[in-house]
DNA sequence: TTCCATGTTCCGCA
DNA sequence: TTGCGGAACATGGA
């Protein structure tokens, strides 16, 4: 499920559930997780630490251990985070476990395995040398830096919603939705949106992404009136009734009500 | 058996 | 040089 609003979900769980914890050891169950840091050097760098903060950037999960670098975690398609008793047998696709004191264990699972678990110095150097945009919720983005970083920015809005370049957070899901809300057609060219479209979208990305962390990422309890419940070929419209199109854009599905999301 | 899946990265081709 | 599409990565459910 890993778009911003469920990282920041597990942002969340994280600090509720491991904020001051000690690690008191870690054991690396599958090793790709790691994407060729040797799991003895991450045992060095957290053994032995306890969780001071947590940050997030679009995708990217970061906890602050004290003395010692920032824990990073990326979810890819299917990766969350999980504590439990240690005396519980570890959960499916269990892939990196970070023993705690007082018996709880936290655990990195990721079925397809196209996550990553690491560590880094700084959060904010990482996604400078990543090139990420700022974060979707950033509060020092406003409606006006957004419709400047998007003047210099061409092709099919979907595309422009989804690098990670432009804004970090958005995924599949998400940037239709944000499109659905804003009433563009995803596959419009940016250059084509009018200033009313452009500030019509950036308060579309905050009200999907707020309202999304606002019930924790669980796709069920969003309002009737999105999208994403009818991300199916024969899905109508919540809006107009009308049957919703679907393309495949950069490999995968993208859903949009051609009535009521005209293309630009 | 085939297709599909909420992400990222790399390669080849305009 | 830039942008775009597609494939690869790996796994499992429908």
């Amino acid at each position: 499920m890993p778009e911003l609003p469920d990282v920041e979900t597990m942002r969340r769980y994280l600090e509720r559930e491991a904020l001051r914890s000690r690690i008191v050891r870690i054991d690396v169950l599958d090793r790709r997780e790691l994407r060729g840091l040797p799991p003895a050097e991450l045992a060095a760098e957290v053994e032995g630490k306890r969780f001071s903060s947590t940050a997030r950037h679009g995708k990217w999960l970061f906890a602050r251990m004290d003395q010692a670098p920032w824990l990073l975690m990326h979810f890819g398609m299917t990766g969350s985070i999980t504590v439990t008793p240690a005396d519980e047998p570890p959960p499916a696709h269990a892939r990196v476990a970070f023993r705690l004191d007082e018996d709880r264990v936290l655990y990195f699972r990721d079925q397809r395995i196209f996550g990553r678990v690491g560590v880094v110095d700084d959060p904010d150097a990482f996604a400078a040398n990543k090139h990420l945009g700022p974060d979707a919720l950033d509060p020092t983005l406003t409606e006006s830096s957004f419709a400047e970083r998007l003047a210099s920015r061409t092709g099919p809005l979907k595309g422009v919603l989804l690098d990670q370049r432009f804004v970090a957070g958005l995924g599949n899901i998400y940037a239709d939705e944000v499109c659905h809300e804003a009433r563009i057609g995803p596959l419009s060219r940016v250059e084509h949106l009018g200033p009313e479209q452009r500030r019509a979208l950036f308060r579309a990305m905050r009200d999907v992404l707020c309202t999304a962390v606002r019930y924790e990422a669980v796709s069920s309890r969003f309002p009737e009136s999105w999208l994403t419940r009818e991300r199916r070929p024969d899905g109508v419209c919540p809006g107009c009734g009308d049957g919703i199109a679907r393309s495949r854009f950069q490999g995968r599905y993208t859903y949009w009500c051609p009535s009521c999301q005209p293309t630009l």
